[in-house]
DNA sequence: TTAAACTTTCAAAACTTTTTGAAAGTTTAT
DNA sequence: ATAAACTTTCAAAAAGTTTTGAAAGTTTAA
């Protein structure tokens, strides 16, 4: 396979393995071009090189930007705002676990406990049942929570230290 | 909040973060209903709790079993098929984790291991890039793989067997 | 057999999400 | 102030996904 090709797979590949993940299929190719550019693009390119339009990708890169996975540069003497995407692999898995952590699980984790205190007859097996599934199901997402956290602000820790490495 | 409104919520609850996570809304509502139901359910049942279709009923219960989170029981002299969902977190939790490893990360490793193999000029910016990018996120996505097969065939493994106790 | 009880299918409809592109807005240089 | 270069917005259109429900299929009991 040649450069060219392998690169429109890879995109192809990233886009795909996001929408089967709930993240927008262009905004996970944008991203994945973004990978495989070594410097910036610009918004103009970006619409080329995917043949979308300028409101999605304007749109796309302002997401991706609050998804903290690219960044806007500017360039001395120019007017065009440029694009640019962090490549280090440990970084990007870093962002988006803090920000699903954040925009998913934290509410979740909301309802769970209003649930976890509704009370009921103990002798109800209904009551029983919705009882140990919400128990369970809170403990578990709060397991997850805490690990998450844990592992964001690891470079701090001996132990998360060692198995980062051990994963890049 | 009283029972019945704290089970139409951990219903909502439950579909949102699915579609979130790219599960259909209603399998994860469906899943959501039998994991409060003590025992099992009819396709009937499901049909009236949650007001869908005979088609989308039948379809998503299907898809669950596919899925290893339900299954059909059959009761002695009756024509109906009931179904029933394990109710234990871990479990579905592992069940959940091997099923998308295998849709969804087997065939991702399958291409990039691919795109890793594309050769190309050592000093073209373009390529060396590539390279990176494809082979950090490679190595990242192998070490995902291996360490969910080591969770999943974990009871025989007493390190992952005491952190599985830790989470439950 | 037949018919009742139940399950499955699938084309069309409804709904949801994404994308477009032209118009409005902003910034900067002269 | 003006205009050129650029970015943002958003209503409408397109694309994608899910749901419906009636018809076809299957199984079982008599």
């Amino acid at each position: 396979m040649e450069l060219p090709e392998a690169k429109l797979k890879f995109i192809e590949t990233w886009g795909k393995l996001g929408s089967e993940w709930g993240v927008n299929r262009t905004m996970a190719q944008v991203h994945a071009l973004l990978l495989l550019t070594p410097t910036e693009l610009t918004t103009e390119e970006v619409m080329e090189q995917l043949s979308i339009s300028r409101g999605n990708a304007n749109m796309t890169l302002r997401e991706l930007m609050g998804w903290g996975l690219v960044e806007k540069r500017h360039k001395a003497g120019e007017r065009k705002e440029y694009f640019y995407a962090d490549k280090n692999t440990w970084n990007i898995a870093r962002q988006v676990a803090k920000e699903r952590r954040k925009r998913e699980l934290e509410p979740v984790l909301k309802v769970l406990d209003e649930l976890a205190k509704v009370d009921g007859d103990s002798h109800d097996e209904d009551y029983k049942t919705f009882k140990k599934s919400v128990t369970d199901i809170n403990k578990m997402a709060k397991n997850v929570d805490k690990t998450l956290e844990t592992m964001l602000k690891a470079e701090e820790n001996w132990f998360w230290g060692s198995i980062f490495k051990m994963f890049q």
